[in-house]
DNA sequence: ACGGGCTGTACGGAATTTCGAACAATGGAT
DNA sequence: ATCCATTGTTCGAAATTCCGTACAGCCCGT
């Protein structure tokens, strides 16, 4: 009875993700493979494991009873063989993160960069998901995420400037024709540029003064999907087509330059910068481990 | 990181078994596999593993660190592996047992076809081997031995007649014409034929009589390895060359057609039947499952 | 000193495994 | 009822892995 590792892996693969194409894209192996290894494992054990239809993947009382010995004795061996790692000059190895686009663009790049200096061994592998997810599942070994939510076995580590705040602004052309508004109700009157999360729910634009919060939700000529195409809203601003609303960092280059003005700033909504999550109850593969020191370490110098 | 079960067992095998090729002969892998499979997992990790001469191989202080923490993981996903055996509607695997030469000849046999019988899809591995040696190191998922020695963790489990005795004997030809003895000692003036272990040892000749233990190491004309070429011994016993002492099963054909004639029937030296010894301390693999169970069904018997 | 037998490894051919693309089946939306 | 996007699978080519044999090197006994 000789079963592969990549097997076992790729069988565990797609019963977490429930299904083959999903478990592909979560472990980074072709859709074929995944389905030729669990034939292979079913084959080599005699025994079904998954239960499938075209359209969806359950798996059997024996896979299932598999997947959970499984699931922990293949992490004992991931350990086993990482341990290794710390004999390396150098550690190395690919650590998967999952980010949201805004992380990715304003707290990421001043990190990874020193980061892959100090470690030119280890891979980097950025996840852009705007959407929460349970970052195991998808196969990444941790993930930064602004909610401060605690699960459980997760650790929270901040990561990135402690403080951010959300900005208004628009471009001083705009402001000069449509008036600057002096209340956050006023928006209602303005054209606004609106994100969307992929999920598909528009934010609130949210204020903050004293103590009092003030939540509106104006419309607008635009909405965006919150990720990528931000710079899209951010462009349309500056071009004077309306109000924008967001994170700081986005518009600080615009604020410097003029091309965009403020509005509204006593209003600014303070929030807690992001948080680096990951699951304490694993071993740490040694690439996480040094992320995590380098993070830690960062943050220690006040960064 | 992506490696392989079977490279990871083959660089357990060799570290265990000091060697390629010894670790190839215990795993029943190719030598060229082992070493193949050694040097994608140093490559892969990017740490020497086995440090070696073309004479001897030691572990790296790495790969020995890896051997330590892999071997209890790796039992974990046979393990793991091994439970779904249990969904299969009749028990597979194969059985790897090691044996005396004298219980492959006497014992299994009766055991054996019923046992395959029941389980069609196990398949049986059986070593000879009548030096005493490590079940494990071996690659055997159980032994059998008259040696009833306690090792740690050892199970023992009676098989097989559970008296033996020795017996003495020869052609009545030889009789006739040298004499009958009528005490151990009056051997030492015959031709007695003589077995010798694979390690060198040559075992005197034990008799028993009212409490009385008596030894005698008599000489004669053939000395053999004690195996199977105890059949040539018997042979030469047939033939009237001299006296033979051996298990009395080996001898029962002979002693009921008449060719032999017992010799000091009185001293003949009961001794307990053989054990099948497994380690109990690690997952049993289905197979020796079955095998024990049945082993015990059959003794329960009162076979 | 020096063979002899043993070790670990390199090499070619055969088998297995992997990938990307195409395929048939299925379930939800229209 | 029907479309169509998506799923799990199949297929042929490319890469990897495996085995048996042959080689170079070392240890041990003489």
């Amino acid at each position: 009875m000789d079963a592969n590792l990549r097997d076992l892996f790729a069988f565990l693969a797609v019963v977490r993700a429930g299904g083959f194409r999903e478990g592909a894209r979560a472990s980074g192996m072709s859709a074929s493979r995944l389905s030729e290894s669990v034939q292979r494992l079913e084959t080599r054990l005699g025994v079904r494991l998954l239960h499938r239809t075209t359209r969806s993947v359950s798996p059997t009382e024996a896979g299932a009873r598999l997947a959970e010995r499984l699931f922990p004795a293949l992490g004992e061996v991931e350990a086993a063989l990482d341990v290794v790692n710390h004999d390396r000059a150098r550690p190395a190895g690919t650590l998967k993160l999952n980010v949201p686009a805004t992380v990715a663009r304003l707290v990421l790049p001043a990190i990874v960069t020193p980061f892959l200096k100090t470690y030119p061994d280890i891979r980097l592998d950025v996840i852009v998901e705007d959407s929460y997810v349970d970052m195991l599942a998808a196969g990444c070994d941790a993930g930064i995420r602004y909610d401060e939510r605690l699960e459980k076995d997760m650790i929270a580590v901040p990561i990135g400037p402690r403080i951010q705040r959300m900005a208004t602004a628009a471009a001083p052309a705009y402001l000069e024709t449509h008036g600057r508004p002096q209340h956050p109700r006023d928006l209602l009157a303005h054209a606004c540029l609106r994100g969307q999360f992929a999920s598909g729910t528009i934010p609130t634009w949210e204020f903050e003064r004293d103590g009092d919060i003030v939540r509106v939700d104006p419309t607008g000529p635009l909405l965006v999907r919150l990720g990528a195409a931000v710079d899209l809203a951010v462009a349309a601003a500056v071009e004077g087509l309306g109000i924008i609303h967001l994170f700081e960092a986005w518009l600080q280059p615009h604020l410097d330059s003029g091309a965009l003005e403020p509005v509204l700033e006593p209003w600014w909504q303070d929030f807690s910068g992001p948080y680096l999550y990951y699951s304490g109850r694993r071993h740490l593969p040694t690439p996480l481990r040094a992320f995590v020191d380098f993070v830690k370490a960062a943050e220690g110098d006040g960064s």
